[in-house]
DNA sequence: ACCTGAACACCGTTCAAGT
DNA sequence: ACCTGAACACCGTTCAAGT
């Protein structure tokens, strides 16, 4: 007897779809990766996509979904430590996917479906990072402290550093986090 | 006798069309502007545009070209300005042309052209930006300093925030580039 | 319910043909 | 030299038709 219960066939199917078109979006983008392409990878016919997931912006949040959760379980074994070294592995860890970084922000006002989860996006990450710099910054200015620090993630992640400069641009980051008096002093000279 | 220097006519129809350009890119975005919509606004055959311009990305090129240089000769106005107020008006001067930050980011890697005329934009602004900062921050991390001001000027044209929110990080910003003995004192209490 | 072949309305670009 | 109509190879998406 099948111990599926009901749409269990139709979530696997799903998630073979979403898992393929995640494999292409990062490795092409998602602009160089098309419906019949991503359904060759899934050994479907291409409209075949559309009777599971949708559109292709549908797809593209499906594969955000993913990698954020993936990212955020991650994340979770390295919130413990300094915050420049959080600061550090998250660049780091989601230049995987920098490309998609640059899409959505070309496609918001293009799909209300994808302003909605770029939107809860930010709300989530800027959420974690504003709690974890409570208390390191001036109060009324965390708000701004935590957007510079986005801002500068994904600027970190849509332009070509060497991994040096990546870093020094997270140690300058970090470097007003730390309350007055644990900062170093000026080297002498 | 015709005065105009040979090639005289082609520049001036060459800038016809990019000033069309120009008018749909910022109006409706480089991806939702056909070839053929440019055309019909500049009122020739589809094309056309390929005789006096090249591919759509050489279009965006162009346009790009055309906003930078007007960009740059606003801001000799306001050069001597304070930092801070610098900032301030080049978010504002550059809102015009948000989806434009988004589309170059997102067609990085897929044009040679475009690659180059990013890489150059960069070393130009980022110049401008550094010399500005000469005495203002730290010798050692001013190139950082540099980064995490452009791409947070990047981030607050790339996502909608109140004008309210877009001065106070421009303000946060800021507020490292004074001298210590010149920064307000904490508010007390 | 699930999947498809065929078609639709586009898209950027090319090219032979005109002037 | 300049401009075009027509065509090309795509694209995302829809839909009637199958099972």
């Amino acid at each position: 007897m099948p111990s599926t219960r009901p749409g269990r066939d139709r979530e696997e199917k799903r998630t073979e779809l979403v898992d393929a078109a995640r494999r292409l979006f990062v490795q092409d983008g998602y602009d160089a990766t098309s419906m019949a392409a991503l359904a060759r990878e899934a050994r479907v016919a291409a409209n075949t996509v559309y009777w599971y997931v949708g559109d292709k912006d549908d797809v593209l949040i499906a594969v955000l979904d993913a990698l954020l959760a993936e990212g955020l379980a991650d994340y979770a074994s390295i919130a413990d430590r300094p915050l420049r070294e959080q600061l550090r592995w998250t660049v780091e860890r989601l230049r995987g996917m920098r490309r998609l970084v640059a899409t959505v922000h070309a496609r918001i006002g293009r799909s209300a479906a994808l302003d909605a989860w770029h939107d809860a996006f930010h709300a989530s990450t800027e959420g974690i990072l504003r709690a974890a710099l409570e208390g390191a910054v001036d109060p009324g200015a965390i708000d701004a402290e935590v957007r510079i620090a986005v801002f500068a993630v994904e600027g970190l992640l849509t332009h070509e550093l060497a991994e040096q400069e990546r870093r020094a641009v997270c140690d300058q980051l970090a470097a007003r986090w730390v309350a007055p008096e644990d900062r170093p002093g000026r080297p002498p000279g």
